[in-house]
DNA sequence: CCTAACAGTTATACTATATATCTATATTGC
DNA sequence: GCAATATAGATATATAGTATAACTGTTAGG
């Protein structure tokens, strides 16, 4: 008998999708104990590898939009683990930092998320790792093509 | 230079929620001007395929919670595009049927959607993309494993 | 100097997920 | 047969995240 959602499976938007929801729900498990989720965690990742970058770049490397950055930096902030300080040479501008207590807590929830990796991926080898990888990057350059409003297929 | 976001783009997880949040775009995209968008369009996918199933089934057919599906089924309703049948032998089941227009409307979504998704993949090979597909199986079967509130990792 | 652009913010709308709890109905076990 | 338990669907609620419009203050360019 096949499965009632038969069709869709063979969709890979739907494919994607219900792999996303399953595994954010892991990563959003892995990481509650330490008072942070997928969004807070991103941000609190690239501002620790890079200390110093305006929202605007990190809003631009997360891929999100800049005014719903402003609630997770508020978040992390309000946690003690980021700070922002006025950028020199730009009033307009902050330069986000991480704090020792932040860099601490990126530590240890970048353990526990590359644990709970271990466990989402058990059955892939690495290779099918990587190959996975690059066919989402594919997947999300393609996505984001500019093409008016939706993709158009080139006459074959 | 080094992407800010590199050590995030060694994990899984945030490559499946990067691409699944650009690729759920297109496909809403494509899906809005039938006024469908990707939780109703799955509904009335597989109640066009199974016609006759249960709430209960299609919630588990599409991996989401009960209660969720009221407003889709709803909203599918309202538009004409699908019916609740009292079911017989059980009063309190309903057995879910498309309309003629429900079935008219779902074969040009299909058909909108897989172009989108021609556009999605383009650059994968056919054998490339069912390995997409086959990783995100495993992947959120892993996810969805039993195992507390968070994957064990097994002793190495 | 004026205009346009930028950085960050506020406000708002919408979608989706998850959980608790309820009523009505069906099933099970004694 | 009846009580206890389970089920089907619904309501209510909370949380998270995405997207857009518009605003203020500042910077850049002509």
């Amino acid at each position: 008998m096949a499965a009632p959602d038969a069709t869709l499976r063979g969709l890979t938007g739907y494919r994607i999708q219900r792999a996303a929801i399953r595994a954010m729900a892991r990563v959003n498990a892995a990481l509650a104990p330490l008072g942070l989720r997928r969004s807070t965690f991103s941000a609190l990742a690239v501002v620790s590898d890079t200390p110093g970058l305006r929202q605007t770049q990190l809003a631009e490397a997360l891929a999100i939009e800049r005014p719903n950055l402003v609630q997770i930096i508020d978040d992390l902030e309000a946690a003690g683990l980021m700070v922002r300080e006025r950028a020199e040479g730009d009033r307009r501008a902050y330069a986000l930092l991480p704090t020792e207590a932040g860099r601490a807590v990126y530590a240890r929830a970048l353990a526990r998320l590359q644990r709970a990796e271990a466990a989402l991926t058990r059955g892939l080898s690495p290779a099918e790792t990587q190959a996975l990888h690059r066919a989402l990057q594919i997947i999300e350059d393609n996505a984001g093509e500019e093409t008016g409003d939706e993709i158009e297929i080139p006459s074959a």
